[in-house]
DNA sequence: GTTCGTGCAAACGGTTTGCAACAAT
DNA sequence: ATTGTTGCAAACCGTTTGCACGAAC
């Protein structure tokens, strides 16, 4: 809505429809689409947007920082609307992704990694979400 | 050498000679390679091997549990020579994957996410090698 | 002679690029 | 007029597949 327009302007992004139409997907669902998914996402409303289109807004909103891509796919990259630090659940049944909370998981020893600068880590699990 | 056509046959798999080749680059590498880097590394010994061959050994050592694809590189998954678990630290300067022995991290709070049965997880770090 | 492994080529799927048309300033 | 955005098509790259040849038991 609103808000999309306003975050892709404060973004130096001119809020196209087709840029508004992805961006909202993106935040709305929450999710980790694959670019493809986005595209037949956004073609709902947009029949005639182009693959070309939804790669440069997703590149262009992650050079901004607002979502980022994550290689949890065999196959093809994901896009994470929230790139603040947190961890990652793959669904190993439903190939479904979830974040788990920065804080829900401690990690220690990354301080002690004396040979590296690290500027970021993450834990990635990999299960199966329990029946019930 | 004989270890790695021991190896080949105790997992099952005939020991030609360009399943030794890419079985010993790949161990006694032990680093991260990309398929296209096993094909032209084995390519100076058995200039005829093809990439079909390649991709074919690859995932028979991985079905035996020998070597892990890993989607740690962006385009291109990476063979693991350690099943076992174990951490990756990217080094974003020079691309180069680090193993990070499991004990080296500790991950509290996976036995808490209650909603799913976790079976494996690791935490993948990016950063950069200290000059010096 | 059946089985298994190899090599070639084509196909495939995700992503990138070149370019012409078009909008907005 | 310049700049930035779109859509189409082609290219590109990593991976998979189909198939015929050849080696081994």
């Amino acid at each position: 809505m609103q808000d999309t327009v306003a975050l892709l302007r404060s973004a130096g992004l001119t809020p196209t429809p087709q840029r508004i139409a992805i961006a909202r997907y993106i935040f709305d669902l929450g999710d980790h689409p694959t670019a493809d998914e986005v595209l037949a996402a956004v073609r709902r409303e947009h029949s005639t947007i182009s693959r070309a289109t939804v790669y440069n807004t997703l590149h262009a909103l992650a050079d901004k920082g607002l979502v980022r891509s994550r290689m949890l796919r065999e196959g093809a990259a994901v896009i994470d609307a929230r790139p603040e630090a947190h961890h990652h659940l793959i669904d190993e049944a439903s190939g479904k992704i979830f974040d788990i909370p920065w804080d829900a998981l401690k990690v220690a020893g990354v301080s002690e990694l004396n040979d590296f600068d690290i500027w970021e880590y993450q834990v990635v699990l990999r299960g199966r979400k329990r029946q019930g």
